[in-house]
DNA sequence: CGTAATGTTGACAAGGGTCAAGCTTAGTGG
DNA sequence: CCACTAAGCTTGACCCTTGTCAACATTACG
């Protein structure tokens, strides 16, 4: 469905970005604590990796400011964004002691990381925020599995604008490769109903990362 | 992409059969338990419904055998099941005190209910398995969002292969429409894909329901 | 201000959806 | 026990949405 002749030199199309930049998190400043102390917050630079697939996890995260994309690749470059995290947001959770996907800042962001292991409280803590992120992705498969283009790109943008507090001046962190990425389609696609939702009058772009939803009913009339 | 015409009446082609059968869950025998009890065991009849979205989530469930699909759908018809769950394995998490999803039997199943509330012990004994479905879900949406027909087939089969334990016959309790709505595809593609995999010699097909896994290294070859 | 990265738009192609017909299997009743 | 029927599955023809390729525009950055 997704580019198939994948067979190609990843370096072409697929993300030639995407990070070979293992492990450049760019610690712009200091821990914030000292190693021994329950948390420190870290500085990420822009595409800095947080973590990396197959490592050991032995960390949660949660965003200070900034936001995170959390994805998988296949072997031939081929990625899916699973989730994207802003403020306040927790993120990292691993099942058996290994991450399973890749996290990155997707702009300068800070990140409060917390080491200890969990106890029992801490578990009992932590479950409602997994089983939201358990809903969350399994809301996004309806999305990716059962609905088109145009209805994709709207489900984003709501949800976007739900996250920023309902003002319709939508700030997106994120590139269009990004968004193509979470939402399984090309960034021409992307691009494409954008424009499409820019003539409809649904929004209007004030630079390419800033998205004013003029319709949001008509948007939520998209997905149903 | 998928039943981009969905105006149409939802009865004609988009699951007819889906369920309107609410709370039909034919309860083939009494309770094992009585009420007072911590949990109890209910038979379900294939295709009853064993919860429903918007109800109160008072519950964890757990297949005692049988099989059991969860999923979640758009108002025109359009469904997408995000799970399949087997013998052994606990499902029904909500975050909010509400189900988000549909839970159904595939087929003839009994399922232990356990109605008490968490306590921090319980909670910490269910979130690996929480955790266990939030990677499944956001794996299977990299199958989903970025791999094609035969892809997602494969990976399928193969999940199916390693769920049964290895050996190569492998037993589909579910069919091809759920198949289709698990992987995002129609029952006509995910036919093709069979044949296909028949011709090349992958799969041998005894009946519609019993595929045996001649080449399962040529299907993980697929899924790379 | 020049260059690279990012985004947009168009032309074209193809994967997979839609529609339709035929085939299999399972269930039911005579 | 077998014939009939319905549900489920397969296959083919066709076409639409979206991916691919390419050129161009815009923005960001040094």
């Amino acid at each position: 469905m997704l580019s198939h002749n994948a067979i190609q030199a990843p370096s072409t199309r697929i993300h030639p970005d995407v990070p070979v930049t293992r492990h450049t998190a760019t610690q712009l400043v200091p821990p914030a604590f000292a190693p021994s102390q329950p948390h420190q917050v870290i500085l990420y630079a822009s595409n800095a990796e947080i973590y990396g697939q197959g490592e050991r996890a032995t960390a949660l995260y949660q965003v200070e400011f900034g936001a995170v994309r959390v994805y998988r690749l296949l072997s031939d470059g081929r990625r899916q964004i699973s989730a994207f995290h802003v403020a306040g947001e927790v993120f990292g959770f691993e099942a058996d002691g290994h991450h399973h996907f890749f996290a990155e800042a997707i702009c300068n962001s800070a990140i409060r990381i917390f080491r200890q292991p969990l106890g029992a409280d801490i578990a009992r803590g932590i479950l409602p925020i997994a089983l939201k992120a358990l809903i969350r992705a399994q809301e996004h498969l309806l999305v990716i599995g059962r609905q088109n283009a145009a209805e994709r790109v709207a489900a984003f943008l709501l949800d976007q604008l739900e996250r920023q507090g309902g003002l319709p001046q939508v700030e997106l962190a994120m590139s269009r490769t990004d968004i193509g990425d979470y939402l399984g389609l090309t960034i021409e696609t992307v691009s494409r109903v954008f424009s499409k939702f820019r003539e409809k009058g649904y929004i209007r772009l004030q630079g390419v990362r800033t998205v004013e939803l003029i319709k949001p009913e008509a948007l939520r009339a998209l997905c149903v």
